[in-house]
DNA sequence: CCAATGTCAGGTTGACTGATATGC
DNA sequence: CGCATATCAGTCTACCTGACATTG
């Protein structure tokens, strides 16, 4: 079924005689598999609760408020991912029951997403089986874990994902 | 625009103090928005060509053949994506005229996909781009690029991508 | 008036499942 | 016969653009 070499190192292999900047399409292809593996894992460790990696976010996100609620541009914003998708995330939990919409109480243009009850239990039995799993990451040490979160902050900040100051 | 800390940073230090696994929590969620920045810079450097990183891809690979031709199975291996995904692929690229369908000399089941000269040309173009981007990866040191793919190759073993012997 | 907020419509992409025709 | 190969139909997720109504 696999492969009898590594397709990445292969590639860049070729890509050495050829061409420059070869680490950086290695290392870039290697992010894209690593984030197909990891998604594949974990929505796989989801599923049984009718979660995606996505909506399960969404949950934690708002159960380390003080309020269990947010509104749904700040989660977009601090999840990262486009408000079109915050609607879509939060349609579907709606509708679950795993959250409710209710209106901010100054802001009369601005919708609390906030967990319910059955929300916080869904998430909870889900992180304990995320946790055992290490999410997907079980190769990993706990310092080369560290070291790819150090790596990859290079590049966020590079990419303008927050303003740089800690 | 931007957020004035770190999100990932922000998640981990608020899992640290409920769970286990925050290390790994916070490596998954990094691989996660590392490819959605990767993905979105080079799949808008590849649009004046009309390819997207999927189908750029496609074309390097079947360029570093001998033949400039490969199996549409073997393709979806080497790539490691879904065998009607590569159908898609191909699919794109031969109504693009990149590529075209040619029966297997011997295997009357299987078709080749072939390289057009004008699919080389626009997969040259289009890595003389990427190449001058390094693949968006500007902000990472050659050796940190090798030590990414380093990690994640650890990763990729565990999953299965290849039989590790090398 | 301008900016922010959330929503909706419409289009693109890729990935998957299950089924199928063909040929080894 | 079992198995491999590629394709097709249908579904799903996520993203984006552009527009819109509401409200600050």
């Amino acid at each position: 079924m696999g492969l009898p070499f590594d397709p990445i190192a292969e590639a860049r292999r070729q890509w050495l005689e050829r061409w420059e900047a070869a680490e950086p399409m290695a290392a870039a292809t290697s992010i894209m598999r690593a984030q197909q593996i990891i998604l594949a894992r974990v929505d796989g460790l989801l599923r049984p609760f009718e979660l995606t990696f996505a909506r399960y976010e969404a949950l934690v996100l708002l159960s380390f408020t003080r309020a269990g609620a947010l509104p749904l541009g700040k989660m977009g914003v601090r999840l990262m991912v486009h408000p079109t998708s915050v609607t879509n995330t939060i349609n579907r939990l709606e509708s679950q029951g795993f959250v409710r919409r209710v209106p901010h109480p100054t802001d009369r243009r601005t919708t609390l997403a906030e967990i319910t009850p059955e929300g916080r239990r869904v998430m909870e039995k889900a992180t304990d089986v995320l946790v055992d799993a290490r999410f997907g990451l079980v190769s990993l040490s706990e310092k080369e874990a560290t070291e790819l979160t150090r790596l990859i902050r290079g590049l966020r900040v590079a990419a303008g994902d927050f303003d740089e100051r800690s």
